[in-house]
DNA sequence: AAAATTTTGAGAATGATTCTCATTAACAAT
DNA sequence: ATTGTTAATGAGAATCATTCTCAAAATTTT
């Protein structure tokens, strides 16, 4: 057992799945949020727990329902707020997929891709590589500061592909 | 002077300034959605030229106010319905920037990036290359079927980019 | 020109996101 | 542990981009 800020936390860790490799760890996050100033607030633990136990990208709907398991009182405004402030923090990217979803993807400073299923929401990560650094060096000749986290490459996973 | 439709069109095409390299051209554009089976209506016209002509990314707003110098009776709806038609068939692409504004940007087949300001929604286009080759490979190794028209990457330009 | 069909404009409806504000919770300093 | 300061919250109202509705108009076909 794991005490954070006085609340007790049975959960392994380690044996959490992510949906995304990069994704930190709630107590990472969680000392990073208060190391900038932010409070760890019950609501917000839930939100974050919830985020990082996902096997797929969650919409704010979602994140909210599954929250509610872990405190009852969560609100709709909360979930907004705090994915706006992990955001803010560089700790994840909201990727539109289709007129309405999202996908939550992690947030990495080295430019790297995500593969993003349209139709599942599966997030494939690609490792940064001897290609993506010549782009990122390419972006850098052309002056240009790239403000991404990752960059999204929207289609269907090998699963959802039906010709594939 | 053209002749499109019974509709004289005193513009030099050859003139006008793409906000992206490979959009293509109103006529063009104009034949592909009437070989569709969409009809080539005066609204449409109208949306289709501003966004061409456009130096910069707009708003469906944006793409309203100036469209409606060309005909004024075109409405929002159809700003949207246009828009949807012509991403639909492949002629543009909408990227989100922030929480409110839109890029519009072109659509291609061959993979190949967009650097798009967010301050300015200027939209640079990097060309094939054999980076994006090989990363077009690595997807289709993966089964992964991509289905963007280009892959777009938010940041600030050289000119908007205070550190630059 | 008339018929068949699509597209349109205007405004209502929707629905995701943001805002408001009184209340509560977190944190730091006692 | 208690208190004071201040950020964060929940509930629901408000906003605002987008979509929908439908009778009327425009386009294309006959
Ligand atoms: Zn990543
Ligand atoms: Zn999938
Ligand atoms: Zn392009
Ligand atoms: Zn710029």
């Amino acid at each position: 057992m794991i005490l954070i800020n006085n609340q007790k936390y049975t959960t392994l860790l380690t044996e959490l799945r992510y949906n995304c490799c990069m994704l930190k760890r709630t107590l990472a996050i969680q000392k990073a949020l208060s190391e900038s100033g932010y409070r760890i607030t019950q609501p917000r633990r839930a939100v974050i727990e919830v985020i990082l136990r996902a096997r797929r990208s969650l919409s704010p709907e979602e994140v909210l329902a599954r929250a509610r398991k872990i405190d009852p009182s969560v609100s709709l405004a909360t979930v907004y707020r705090t994915l706006d402030v992990l955001h803010e923090q560089g700790h994840l990217n909201r990727v539109r997929i289709g007129k309405k979803g999202y996908a939550l993807v992690c947030s990495e400073r080295e430019l790297h891709f995500h593969l993003v299923c349209k139709r599942c929401r599966s997030v494939v990560e690609l490792q940064p590589d001897r290609f993506s650094k010549a782009l990122m060096t390419q972006l850098h000749n052309l002056g240009f500061a790239w403000q991404q986290n990752a960059i999204e490459i929207i289609g269907l996973c090998a699963k959802c592909n039906p010709a594939g």
